[in-house]
DNA sequence: GACTGGCACTCGCTACAGTCGAGTGCCAGA
DNA sequence: TCTGGCACTCGACTGTAGCGAGTGCCAGTC
């Protein structure tokens, strides 16, 4: 059955009271708040209509209506507009964001703002190395026997590696290294660089080659196969609002969840600009299927180089969610843009 | 009035029991539950005095008793001896520190570490910059006027950060620059390096002073002054462990303390090899005024060079506790030592 | 045909009374 | 000094009753 345009306004209606109250919410109330020119009685019908549609449901016999995961589905498709943010939202991010003086601090700043903004849990992805190009890679001696690598991407991230050495190599050795290296590898992204390094490996000179093989088996081993990828995590206390009605009364799955770095990535990682929002069971993550997630990729200029987004119940605020995620996103690809 | 040997041992089976079956304990039981030699209602009289010390509480007038702070601590001090750990928990250790490729690997290996042995949250200071020695400085140009700086630690800190310089600068001067720094500061600790930084502005070359300036600027700041600590958290998971009967219903203050990095840091961030063990209230922090933290320092061989510890209710097993913190301290120090 | 007012019904919530039992404090006696 | 016994306290649990928000259905109206 389809559903006429005043069912889809008494369900808008349903889920914006919940989200604000938090209580079931019931055909009287409803008219009392909402413009709806029809009688309790009438609301009551298109209420049943819902519920047999599956958008709605009553957790008891004689209580009002929740709305369902598909419920808010069909909210965040068709009934919901992107609130703009307030002037103040907007300069809150700008003073927010400005004076970070690294990359770190950046991705920190982000995190703490949008769960701030959000009052939610707030997710952010490093710059992920796979879509950065090297900008430098540094040798340092630790002994005669060991180097540290140094990689310094155009993303503004740095890993380091230290490289257990077959033989002992001396500082010419060093440096003709660390000069190869850089003319081989520099301003190449990193996940073309295998064949590469492997003609780093190849063209080496022969005194030179057992410590190029060490080295390059550091280099793809661990920054190109498992690629490292890094996020930060904030205002897991925003969890307990709503004093645990939400997440049906254990934080326990949740917060398990959440200090796997692989499950966060695999939230909020995103390869393309749009927004997704997962609502509940959508969700891939058994712990999170009571919770919501809006996520989206962010990059200086159209390119994406890392994801964010933002965790919380089911029953939340999706449009100003949607908007804030969007704007601090939009944000941060500026701020990586002018590095 | 003195505590005679059976009074203090009626505290210490009733802190065993509590810890164990998180409930209030009675006299019956506890001369079921250990080899008093007593009846209970002498057991009763005991309480009786335990409680007018201040050491043992009911939550209500017909239930069991309950150790307060005061009590843990004189356990603490006085009546427990400290759990050897078993070999399997050794070789749990040995197996999950090994294999680590870097120092972030480390710590983050062993926080992880730490909260999974203790059941509890666990903090890991990453070693304190003002601690360590400086092994190398590289500069790297990102444009003309721009210079990423790369700190590397000797104890495997990486820091990074962008310097914007007043004006451009080319390859050549960068060498130069590099070499003085490195120089001046290479070997000295981070702690006593703003003479070196400042003999370096007053020799520098006229033509790179202005450059010098800027570096030193940035190197003395966030490096120095505001020493950049960092930390590493790991099984929040653990705190809804014992269903919210601990922590007195709400974690909310507890999350909210563990988001701040200058909290987690007054708390483990230690300067001497004892651990500290701090009980409830005797915590500076309000927030976590019905939590204990154990701490403790760690560092190759004597030194110390950073701190970590666990956090959980006040109901912990304390013996258990301290063994497994200094276990893994001593593990930690000794993987760094090789390095 | 769509909407409305009215009415009987459901059922969770709260309050209250009653029972049970673990645990205590105290006291007299060994 | 310790012990057994006894009266007492009070939280936890159970069952009952009344309240009220909310529903579904139906007959009547526009």
């Amino acid at each position: 059955m389809a559903l006429d345009d005043r069912k889809l306004d008494v369900l808008r209606a349903i889920v914006e009271d919940y989200v604000a109250t938090q209580e079931p919410v019931g055909s009287k109330s409803l008219v009392e708040r909402h413009q709806l020119g029809v009688s309790p009685a009438t609301v009551r019908n298109d209420m049943a209509v819902l519920e047999e549609e599956g958008y709605i449901r009553q957790p008891h016999t004689s209580a009002g209506r929740v709305p369902t995961d598909r419920g808010y589905r069909l909210f965040v498709d068709r009934l919901s507009t992107v609130k703009p943010l307030s002037p103040a939202e907007r300069r809150a991010i700008e003073r927010f964001l400005v004076g970070a003086v690294d990359l770190d601090d950046v991705v920190h700043r982000t995190v703490r703002l949008l769960a701030q903004l959000t009052r939610q849990v707030a997710v952010v992805q490093y710059p992920s190395l796979a879509r950065s190009t090297v900008r430098h890679l540094e040798l340092v001696p630790i002994s005669t026997t060991r180097l540290m690598v140094v990689m310094i991407a155009n993303t503004g991230r740095v890993e380091q590696r230290v490289v257990d050495l077959p033989a002992p190599i001396d500082e010419a050795q060093v440096t003709t290294l660390r000069r190869l290296t850089n003319e081989k590898l520099c301003g190449s992204k990193l996940a073309d660089t295998p064949p590469l390094v492997q003609a780093l490996v190849d063209e080496s000179a022969p005194e030179l080659s057992a410590a190029t093989v060490a080295l390059s088996t550091v280099l793809l081993e661990t920054l190109v196969e498992r690629h490292e990828e890094r996020v930060a995590l904030a205002g897991t206390a925003n969890l307990t609002r709503g004093g645990l009605l939400d997440f049906q009364g254990s934080l326990r799955p949740i917060l398990e969840a959440l200090e796997e770095e692989v499950i966060l990535l695999k939230l909020i990682g995103e390869v393309e600009p749009i927004t997704r929002v997962r609502i509940g069971d959508e969700n891939e993550i058994d712990n999170l299927r009571s919770t919501s997630i809006v996520s989206t990729g962010y990059g200086p200029g159209v390119t994406i180089v890392g994801g964010l987004g933002v965790l919380g119940p089911t029953r939340m605020d999706y449009p100003g969610t949607i908007a804030t995620v969007r704007a601090v996103a939009r944000y941060v690809g500026e701020m990586l843009a002018q590095n």
